[in-house]
This record gives structure tokens, C-alpha cells and sequence, in this order.
DNA sequence: TTAATAGTGTCTTTAAGACAATATGTT
DNA sequence: AACATATTGTCTTAAAGACACTATTAA
């Protein structure tokens, strides 16, 4: 280790005398897409509440975007990796500590934040529904939790030389009682012999900040991809729940209807009975189920 | 679009007096795992040849790490994307300017780069095995493809009071001639009720720069992963190809052998036939084919 | 003819889709 | 009994695994 180098120098005289090259850095922020799964009143008492995905917006005090709606976030700071800096905003903004978080992905566009060179590490973190301390549609720091609505609007395929390119248009819906902000992400997939790339546009925007629109579109499509191939969704699940929430849980998060006898095969080793059931309502109680960490696969 | 804030400026008026705010900004690098699928020499000149998953790594000319092998990166400059960044310095290392990049996992550990906060974006590059201008092997850049191996050598569960926590430790291996570099990478996954997480951690390295093993640990997971839910392996693929040669970019990608039936039945209709033949050597020739973009799923 | 790979057929196993039948609470 | 959901059974369909058989070329 006292290799030294073109100027004769070891590493650890090299690291004394080195100065961060002087040129321009920018700044990184960690956005996050905080989703839980509530349920929606319903007016018929004997009928089953359905489920709504819903996600944590923050109203903007300052400029830019004032008064619009964006992800909870800030810049990671001296000392933190972008992962803490994502925890600490959480427990600021939550204040709840024990969630589940993860990387998404960095973006980097010139100009997606008119203050200047500011790049966004983003999160997906998922709360199980009865932890959501409030903080929520209270006032007190403009934050609120919006029902979240993402389907495909369009889909379109032009054949190229040699591939195509994919566009699907979606349309991203976020409603907060009488508050509906609205916009339309296009991802747009190149495929050729050699590569594939895809990249989010939005078209139109309606009360969402910055790019915000952009990392909502890949949250839900991160979401729904784990969903399906992973157990994410059981850290949206209380500690014992129904195998009907269960699935509704699932349905929400996928937007489609399952099969209840293929749904349950699918996912019985992953639970286990306990001895509870659901307080009934005007019908057959079911039983409660927790997580099992049997044999997992 | 005069919203005021509540120092009564609009935004126009907020930005012009901006200063971006004089806490410290790390610096932003641009790593990238490329890899490319290579025939190994065959001494049976009948047999077919083998093929081995291979990636480029650098050896470093200066402090830190001075003589230890890295990913091909950069830092990050104004005015540049982390993608364009990564384009850039995957021009300068190899020439090709066409190649399939997605990024993969933005790392930003404390103390991951001595020289100071340097948070590393990283990518995966694929590039098909005919496109590969050599620059590798020869001294010019110190750059090198290493034949890549990583396998799991123990896998470990423990259970806890609410979940487990999984470990699994990989061995990469890579080798270049006579050059061969080794870490171990552990994969320490928690889940609890409320969360999974992720992460890796080093064990031993022998020769790789920086936290450069735990980001080829994770472009690997990453390729394989899509190898078997997408259709990325095509990128490694020249235009024309065999079935065989197919199959077997997906084995060494995998890790493992494939069924020759069900491999042509799954990937019957992501290729079409075409009328040439491989030169044959020795035994029954073969169709060549060339991907499909009639209707892909 | 033999070595070696190319290409296909088919039986089994497993998982998913579809849908119906039965069970058990409350009102 | 009627309502509403819970839970299970089973037939069908589709995909994957396993393995063997036939085909075709050069040496």
C-alpha cells in the first residue's frame, strides 16, 4: 500500500494534499413517494369497505411552484447518504420511523428545478395503513394524503427500420376530497437492435411540482412491478388482516381484479391463520391472518 | 402565475435573487458496468465454442486505488445528465457510441470514495460481442475485459421475533489472462412486517477499486433479473445469430443450463428465421436468425 | 460410419384462469 | 329466509420441465 504514483507520491500524501477539483457540483435532493392503502367509507354498513391507494403530498410554501402539490423530499446534507436523508424527511414528515424505503431512481434533467443543478434521488416507501399517524389533511404543515389513480390512456407502437418505438400515455389522478390535481406521462420506449431505452414526458401537468409527476409514474410502475413478482405489498398490511383485505390490497395496487381462489392459492404460503377473526358485519366473519416467515419463496 | 410568497415576490423575483445555498454539495460520479458476451477458444475445432460474460474494468493510473482495476466512470459535469455523463466516458473507453445503458443504483456511503463525498450513479452497459473494437487487452488505456464469475457460495436465514434476515455471500471472480481479481459481496437482506431492505457489503477484495465490486455485484443481479423477465440479452446478440448462440448468452448471463426445447418454445416469437446458414465446422449447420419486432409481449 | 450439433415431438408437472358449490355469520 | 361475505373444490388452459427421437453436415 505504499504504491506511489506518476509524481512519487503514496496514497495517503496524495489524499493530504488533495483538493476537490474546483469545478461546479450540484445539489442532490431525496424525493420520496410515500403510499398507503386506507379504506373508503361505505355507505352500506354490511357491505366491505374498499381500499384506495393513496400518497403523501406536500403543498408548496416558497417558490418555486408555490402553492402547488409536491413530494415530500429535501437535500441530502453533509453527513448523510441519500438513504438517511430520505428517513429523516419521512420522520419529519410522518413521524413515523419503521417504513419500508426504497431506491427508485435518479434524475438528472437540466432544468427540472428552475433554482438550478439539483438532482433527485427518488424513494418509494410504503406505510401499512393504521400506522398513518395524521399529519395528514391537517393543516398544519400542508401535507395530505391524495387517492391515487393511474391508467393507461393510450397506447401506440410505430415500427421502426430496425425496431419500434412504444409510447403509452397515462394518466396520473390524485384527489384529496374536493382538491384533484391531474396530469399525463408518457413513457416513451426506443427499442433497436442494440438498445432499449425509456424516458417519462409529461404532458400536461395540473397543480404538481417540478418533475414530481415523472417519480409519482415510476413509483406506481415500481409498485406494481414488485407487487407481482415480490411480498412489497404486505408492508402496506397491519399485523393481522383478512385474506379479502389482502386482496384488495392487491387490486388497488394493480388496478385489475383477481381470481379469489387463484389469489389465495397464490399467496397461502405466505401466511398463516391465527386464532381471530375480523369483527363481523352483517355477514360471515372471516378469519385473521398474519405473515408468516415459514418456508418463503 | 403571480402568486406572491409570503415575502411578496413572485417567482420570476424569488429566482433572480436566488444564491443556491452555501451548504456543501457532493460531487456526482457516473460508473458503468459494461458487458459484452465473447467465444472462448476451443481446441476441438468441431466442438462449439464456448461463451463467457465479460466486463471492462480500468486500471487506475493514479491515487486512490493506484493500480487497482475500476468501472469505467466520471464524474458528472455541468451542463451533463448522469446518463450523458455515462455516454461520454463510455465513448471515450470503447469507442461505441450505440449501446443499451439503464441505470441501476445511485450509491452514496459515507467514506465509498476517499478523496471526499462523491456519491457514484452507476449503469449497466451491453454491448453485442462483434461491436466490441478491441481497446481491451491492449495497453493503451489499461483497459481490459475479465471473464466474469459469481456464484453463491453460502446462503444463510435466521429467524427473528417479526421476520428474518437472509444473507447471501457471492464470489466474484474475474479474470483476464494470467490477472484474475476475487471479492466476496454479501447480500444482507432484512424483511420485517413493516419493511425489507436491502444491502451489500464487502468482505474480501482482492484488486477492485472503490466499492466497485458491490456495484458489479449489482449489475449482475440486475442483468439476470431482466435476462429472465425482458428481452435485454438481445443486446449482447449480433444481428445474426444461431439459436444456440441464444441459448447460450443465456446461460452464461444465468448461471445456468437451459432446456433446449423450452428455450426455443419461450423465445419462439421474439426471432425470425432467416434464409443464411452459419459456416458450418464439422457438423449439421444452423439457421441463422435475427430478432423479431412483429408483436413482442 | 462416426462425431457433433440442429431441430422436433410428446409426456409429465405445475401454475393460473374460470366458475360453481358450500359454509356461516347478521338482520 | 335473505343478504353478504368466507372458503373450498374442480375442471380447463397454458406454460415449463424432462427426455428422447430424428435430421444433417463434415471428417
Amino acid at each position: 500500500m505504499d504504491n506511489r504514483d506518476k509524481d512519487g507520491l503514496t496514497e495517503r500524501e496524495y489524499l493530504n494534499g488533495y483538493r476537490m477539483a474546483d469545478f461546479e457540483r450540484p445539489s442532490v435532493a431525496a424525493d420520496m413517494a410515500i403510499f398507503t392503502v386506507t379504506d373508503r367509507d361505505e355507505d352500506n354498513y354490511r357491505k366491505l369497505p374498499e381500499k384506495e391507494l393513496r400518497i403523501l403530498l406536500v403543498r408548496r410554501g416558497a417558490h418555486p411552484y408555490l402553492g402547488q402539490w409536491a413530494l415530500p423530499g429535501g437535500f441530502v446534507r453533509t453527513g448523510e447518504t441519500t438513504e438517511s436523508a430520505a428517513r429523516r424527511e419521512l420522520r419529519e414528515e410522518t413521524g413515523v420511523a419503521d417504513v419500508h424505503l426504497e431506491q427508485l431512481y435518479t434524475f438528472s434533467e437540466l432544468g427540472r428545478d428552475p433554482r438550478g443543478w439539483i438532482m433527485s434521488c427518488s424513494y418509494m416507501a410504503l406505510i401499512d395503513g393504521e400506522n398513518v399517524q395524521v399529519k395528514a389533511g391537517d393543516d398544519a404543515d400542508q401535507a395530505a394524503w391524495f387517492k391515487v389513480s393511474y391508467r393507461l390512456l393510450r397506447e401506440q407502437r410505430d415500427r421502426m427500420k430496425d425496431g419500434y418505438v412504444q409510447s403509452l400515455r397515462n394518466e396520473l389522478i390524485l384527489e384529496n376530497g374536493s382538491l384533484t390535481l391531474t396530469a399525463e406521462v408518457e413513457q416513451r420506449t426506443i427499442v433497436s437492435e442494440s438498445s432499449t431505452s425509456s424516458e417519462y414526458a409529461v404532458f400536461s401537468n395540473d397543480g404538481l411540482a417540478f418533475d414530481h409527476a415523472k417519480i409519482i409514474a415510476c413509483a406506481i410502475e415500481r409498485l406494481r412491478g414488485k407487487a407481482s413478482y415480490t411480498d412489497v405489498a404486505f408492508h402496506l398490511m397491519p399485523t393481522l388482516f383478512t385474506l379479502t383485505e389482502l386482496q384488495q390490497v392487491y387490486e388497488v395496487i394493480l388496478d385489475k381484479e383477481l381470481l379469489k381462489a387463484a389469489f389465495r392459492r397464490k399467496i397461502s404460503h405466505l401466511v398463516e391463520e391465527t386464532d381471530h377473526y375480523a369483527e363481523t358485519a352483517g355477514h360471515r366473519p372471516s378469519k385473521l391472518y398474519r405473515r408468516s416467515w415459514g418456508r418463503l419463496n
